[in-house]
DNA sequence: TTATATTAGCCAAATATTGACAAGCCATAA
DNA sequence: TTATGGCTTGTCAATATTTGGCTAATATAA
């Protein structure tokens, strides 16, 4: 599930405007339609916002948002696959460091 | 393994010095500097011609080089592992529909 | 039709990235 | 000691990318 997919599902779920969303996070309608549709990306802070404003688990937003920026990273590359693997285990050693 | 390190490695078993290996990029000594020490990042054409230069194997570059940028995107994200196996899955799912 | 909601396209402002340069550091040689 | 060679640091301008807003087009509803 796309970022800007769940978003419209939330704020339809809410019955709420694209213009009342955009309100509150600042920007105009058009700009919100885009990151609805993932024509633009939205920032962390904003995210942070939506999810107050949606109810919904930002943690969750946090991820798919996240994981859009990796995909659009490596959709590319025939190594992708490899690639994300690699960096999970940097992940993972970063951690293990880290709680040492 | 930083993609960095990787290249200072192979240039250094090659017995290459950083300018030698920067005039064949077209760029000049404190930039490949800076990209041996990660404080820049390669293009992919550069790591395409680095693998030649350093007889290196273009795919292990390229996954360690774009692993690198993976990790940079996740690094500061508490879910960033979560994410990574998000991104893998619609990678998988990219592959499948690409396939039929 | 009219009114409202959403989307498309374009442009300028803001931000990030890139590359080049000059100057510095450090080790070794003379 | 000074000189040299290899590498690194810091700064700056050029370039590219991203961001946001505006207007206009399109859709959806009443």
């Amino acid at each position: 599930m796309r970022f800007g997919e769940r978003i419209k599902e939330l704020r339809e779920s809410k019955k709420l405007l694209q213009r009342q969303l955009a309100a509150s996070l600042e920007i105009d309608t058009p700009m919100f339609s885009k990151i609805e549709r993932g024509e633009r990306r939205a920032k962390r802070e904003q995210v942070l916002l939506l999810a107050k404003l949606l109810e919904a688990d930002v943690n969750d937003l946090l991820t798919i948002w996240l994981a859009e920026q990796v995909y659009e990273l490596v959709k590319d590359e025939d190594n992708a696959a490899q690639a994300l693997r690699v960096a999970e285990e940097e992940i993972k050693y970063a951690k293990s460091k880290k709680s040492k």
